[in-house]
DNA sequence: TGAACATATGAACAGACAATCATATGAAAG
DNA sequence: CTTTCATATGATTGTCTGTTCATATGTTCA
């Protein structure tokens, strides 16, 4: 199967759409159990239309799932894989504060 | 220490890194082991320009580093981390791809 | 049915970004 | 020192994307 490309196609834009502070810390606050759009907003300090589109996107990408409480919905992880990815990501962005490398990027 | 949104923000930061074709392949093509600039443009069939530019955004992440043998430049992945932030995404790729599950996203 | 609340969606604008072209820096050979 | 090869950098441009505003859909209650 040369199929390789295709899939580092898909891997880049499954990261895609971790790299942006907003989905991440809708999947950080997912993180801690199930939350409406409306608790998301307020939690985020952001518009609702803006945590609505981007709720969106990541239900596309399947990192979220949605069910109807009554006039809310709620959103929670989809997949284990989600809580994973995001630790690692964690877990690195940490040992590199920890261990301030050589790095060359912003500090300041 | 209520520096949570900031670490949030340096993964989304991270991610957006990895969130890119061009530079997923050329993490991809490193897992090999090292290749210089000229190797990595023929690999992605890309230009030298746009290969070297990915690549110092790369090396600004702390993801891959530089090392001279002559005329030319050796890159290789940084950190372990690297590989595992990278076998993460395939492997939720390909257990999405497996598994066909409901979701939404766009297949043709 | 109609008001009130919660969420979704569409259009539009501003900012970010990747590839390209041209050119500069750096290293080796003649 | 000059030429040649390898890489880096700057400027430009077309494209993508996140937020906002306005509005539509959907749900509950009176």
């Amino acid at each position: 199967m040369e199929h390789e490309i295709e899939v580092l196609y898909d891997v880049s834009e499954l990261f895609k759409v971790f790299g942006d502070s907003t989905r991440i810390r809708i999947l950080s606050a997912l993180r801690g159990g199930p939350l409406c759009v409306f608790h998301l907003a307020e939690r985020l300090a952001m518009g609702q239309s803006a945590i609505s589109h981007q709720l969106r996107l990541l239900r596309g990408a399947g990192l979220v799932k949605a069910k109807r409480n009554g006039k809310t919905v709620s959103y929670s992880l989809d997949d284990d894989h989600v809580a994973q990815i995001l630790d690692l990501g964690l877990a690195h962005v940490c040992h590199r504060n920890t261990h301030g490398s050589g790095g060359s990027d912003d500090e300041a």
